[in-house]
DNA sequence: AATGAATGAGGGTTCATTCAT
DNA sequence: GATGAATGAACCCTCATTCAT
């Protein structure tokens, strides 16, 4: 077919490729997430795409964990260097964003029990409800809700407002501002 | 058998039968959706199932929409009665409710792209609309955030907070508290 | 494609079909013992086969077992009917017969673990066990070997036989010969 | 790498470390005997093992023909050296104590139609008509029996016993004193 | 009109073999 | 010459739909 495909140093592309694909169609709800779809869309076999991870769900989990270890990694790193309060702000919108740019990535997050991403999915959660304790600490957020029921009120709220189609300026704003707005503690 | 039975009281009969099972594993998420599962729920033959409606997604268009209909009617009777805004609070309560008691029935309310189901779902739209409006002109809602956008963040924060597996009290009422505070207004 | 094809009431008739194809290609090494084989020799689909039966192992144990089931019962019948010396030659005799007409059935009566054929084993294997100590306390049989051995050195050695391709008259009398006398106790 | 070695030595050292790995594997049911694990245990690629022999069926071909040549040898040693009547005894013992220790070895050694392996399955059948025909010359074995006939039948249980699973001295052991005392002339 | 049975289409996976490095 | 990677073919299985009763 494509003459030019490259092999031997290259598997490492070729992963890249596959995942790729897998993230690329996972952006596309119209077309099946099938493993010949991520195959053809990576210009591959079907087979090499199941070598290449080991299945189905391990291929899921890594494009998965690919995507949302960096998310993580920027909620460790507000948590370090920014103010309580602002942290919270700051880091639900880059989630919306992110989220925006991998559509239906989300729905992935949850529901896939593989180990990449069930990790990270505990990483994360630990993250957010140490943003919380803290912003609750600082006066920043209500005392009267649980850190871990607030993280989870967050966390599927930002879901659904990233996995809006069409998602607009308007909506994320909205969602940012009434949020916000609603964590704070009452006067 | 039955010879005596008016056919078309048994087509009936069998038409809410199926209804029925449908709802009954749309709330039940260990058992797959299925026609075959339908039909054996509601004690019909597979076939049955499918010619009453003409297709699955016709099915389901119905089972959903006959789910939705009397959430749209309250809405439509709040809109009415109540002072708007106590009537956008009441509403939400009450729409989470009801989604927790046919859980994934809300996975089918997005994506499902069937006549009803469309169209109730376009009704609930204008009737959120119209509630958000109404409570905007009464002050109890913040006017920076257009009606449109305002339901179909709720909407679609609702849909996320009902879907939680599992779902607790505390994320509901945590929930509902952010959301109100937040759409309020502010000082 | 077969015009003729009957359905409703003849659902068992396919099911016959099935498993007599599966008996056919059990005695084809020739041809691997696939569904999809299996349907085309029954003129079937192959969905149907798996749907018949609920999987290849399950349509395997069927066929297996089908053919099992006389033999077992066979051999109840020489144990209560016949002298206990005799039995036991008759029996052999019946069971390469048997096995001379199902063919490679053999090789699936050990190793495959499906309830109906695990339990005819376990039958089989208890009236022989039986049989050999009668003729043990006959002084029909040597009583050096233990009955449970017995069963398992004539089990084997009967399916061998039967298994062998091209069998002939004189490979299964000569066994009949050599085995029924080897077992006799000592001068 | 090892620039300096000669290739032809490395080729010959590879083949045996094919075949090692091969005549392991036929020894372990656990693991599927795929062209995969038998690189891998070779420590070899598995296009290296496949261009070796020429392919799968070729590599067993080569590891049954491997293990059955000695095997073969041994028969014609001892027709040659042992007396008729003794030497088939002894033989019998022999070969099931090397299928015991090459389990599966014994299902290729029927049923794989490759040259090397047919061969030598023709050679054990003529030696062993010729030790038969020997004892019965020499009043040792039963003359009622066609050697041909003797040699199918011995070589067919042999091998049965040997595939037992569990297989049990105590079976082994009646197993030769019931041939070997059914093959000896009638009183 | 109702239905059990049949099935074509499609899904994920495995494996012997081929190819480009 | 050796090999990791790639793949076409084949396998078993599921399911919405159609068909003959």
């Amino acid at each position: 077919m494509s003459s030019g495909t490259p092999r031997r140093a290259d598997a490492l592309r070729n992963r890249q490729l596959a995942l790729d694909a897998a993230t690329a169609l996972l952006a596309e709800p119209g077309t099946p997430l099938t493993v010949e779809n991520i195959a053809r869309r990576a210009g591959l076999g079907a087979a090499t795409v199941v070598r290449t991870f080991g299945g189905k769900d391990a291929l899921l989990d890594a494009a998965v964990s690919d995507l949302l270890a960096p998310v993580v990694q920027r909620a460790r790193d507000l948590l370090a260097e920014t103010a309580p309060g602002q942290a919270l702000g700051l880091f639900l919108g880059e989630l919306i964003a992110f989220q925006a740019t991998h559509h239906s990535v989300s729905d992935h997050v949850e529901g896939l029990n593989m180990p990449a991403t069930a990790a990270l999915r505990g990483d994360l959660a630990r993250v957010m409800e140490e943003m919380v304790e803290r912003a609750q600490r600082d006066g920043a957020v209500r005392t009267d809700i649980d850190p871990a029921v607030a993280t989870g009120l967050i966390g599927r709220t930002a879901l659904a407002i990233a996995r809006a189609q069409p998602r607009s300026r308007q909506l994320v704003d909205a969602y940012l501002t009434v949020l916000l707005q609603g964590l704070r503690p009452p006067a």
